[in-house]
DNA sequence: GATTCAATGTGACGCAGATCACATCAATCT
DNA sequence: AGATTGATGTGATCTGCGTCACATTGAATC
């Protein structure tokens, strides 16, 4: 499936406390089914975990790290359809439709990943309603923001579309309160085919968002100074 | 949920036939469950079925006509994510994770539905695991069209995607074989929005398309005349 | 400190396509 | 037959933003 990827089953036991979604709904029984049949893989930032049009169909979960779920245009622009971290599955839509891989996923950093055979995947979706409804809105929840983002595409130009990327993806800040930041900001190049747009207009953006003292860049991360502003440019 | 709308349960027999994909994964007593909860609704063409933003989770069966499930851009332009006839359902997503609806679902004909109670669906699924295969396939299914959807807006320009458009919307034409043609073409306001672009611009297309003899008007619908030509000009 | 390479900033240019503004047509009414 | 209304055709603008082409910065490596 890919280079720079080695395997070890070291943190095995500990599912239930990550994956709680997912887990709690399983019996000790099917738990054992799924530990039994799982293996860990590490990936290194930059690797490709799934290959686009590729006819596998194992499930992944996400351990630790963080993965980017992409396509690239014709013309070899990537467009980013969302980013996953620790707790996510991702892989499922083969497992379910039996259909070649629909995005490429890669390494946004070292991860560490589960992997199950998409029939053991199956298997657990019918044997177990719980876990079946918790994939359904899953897939339901990926399914409202595809179509949000289509909405967003066509309805906002890139600088709103850049704000309300940004909006986001702001948390607020543990140090001070009432104030918002973003950890890791991503390069410009990949927030760009976050939002389905190119490098230069959003530097320009960026730069234009510091100029009205609006977000700042620190050594932590980027800071919301004006949050209100900020949505006020996301949207009329 | 709409005006013009009437209730009978006339064709309320005939279930299995109609939506067999859905259906026949259904036992004796499941299936005698949805047909006493289920009620048989007329929408007239124009009609709204789904408000967005509406937080009713029934679940629809489209048993006639056509309906068409889209969104409104800020500036009032439409989006049609898809285009739903007889024996395809839609409001599931609702009822699986109880959130408002997702868009808007206008009937495009005069068409009859069936109804049944969020609720009563997701009992369906809980029970059977067939049927919950078959929703998750659904999603699945809905969930690569709109990152195919994502992807085509990025990487093709409109004539590109006005022709990908309509070879997909073609189908072989029952009078003359090897020929195909589009049975009820929708306005070119309607294309517009189904492609995400202006009325004006699907206009000068279609008369480009003219000119070089690829496709033609005639009173039964849109003929394609050169279906090759079609593909090549939506692609490379 | 020198070098290299990735991430940025910024100007200039070009063009697809949205928008505006009409002119036709065709179908449906009074 | 007019008149009204909705679907079309087509020209003339105007602009957002992608692309090219550099300069600059900063961090990592030698």
């Amino acid at each position: 499936m890919s280079k720079n990827c080695a395997t070890d089953g070291s943190e095995i036991g500990s599912t239930d406390r990550l994956f709680g979604s997912f887990m709690s709904c399983l019996t000790d029984d099917e738990r054992s089914i799924f530990e039994k049949s799982c293996s860990s893989v590490n990936f290194s930032a930059g690797s490709t975990i799934i290959e686009k049009d590729d006819d596998e169909t194992p499930v992944f979960f996400v351990l630790s790290g963080t993965v980017s779920v992409l396509n690239y245009t014709i013309s070899g622009r990537a467009i980013t359809h969302t980013t996953l971290c620790r707790g996510n599955i991702f892989g499922e839509m083969a497992a379910i439709d039996c259909r070649p891989r629909a995005a490429w996923v890669l390494a946004l950093t070292d991860c560490t990943i589960f992997t199950i055979p998409g029939g053991v995947f199956i298997d657990l979706v019918e044997r177990n309603h719980k876990f079946a409804l918790t994939v359904l809105r899953k897939l339901s929840a990926n399914l409202r923001e595809a179509n949000e983002r289509i909405l967003d595409f066509f309805s906002l130009d890139v600088e709103q579309r850049a704000c309300l990327e940004l909006v986001r993806m702001a948390k607020p800040d543990p140090l001070r309160p009432h104030s918002f930041f973003i950890m890791q900001m991503p390069t410009q190049a990949n927030f760009a085919s976050l939002i389905g747009s190119s490098r230069e207009t959003v530097s320009r953006i960026m730069s234009r968002l510091k100029n009205d003292s609006i977000i700042n860049m620190s050594a932590r991360g980027l800071e919301i100074l004006d949050k209100k502003q900020l949505e006020k440019r996301a949207f009329g």
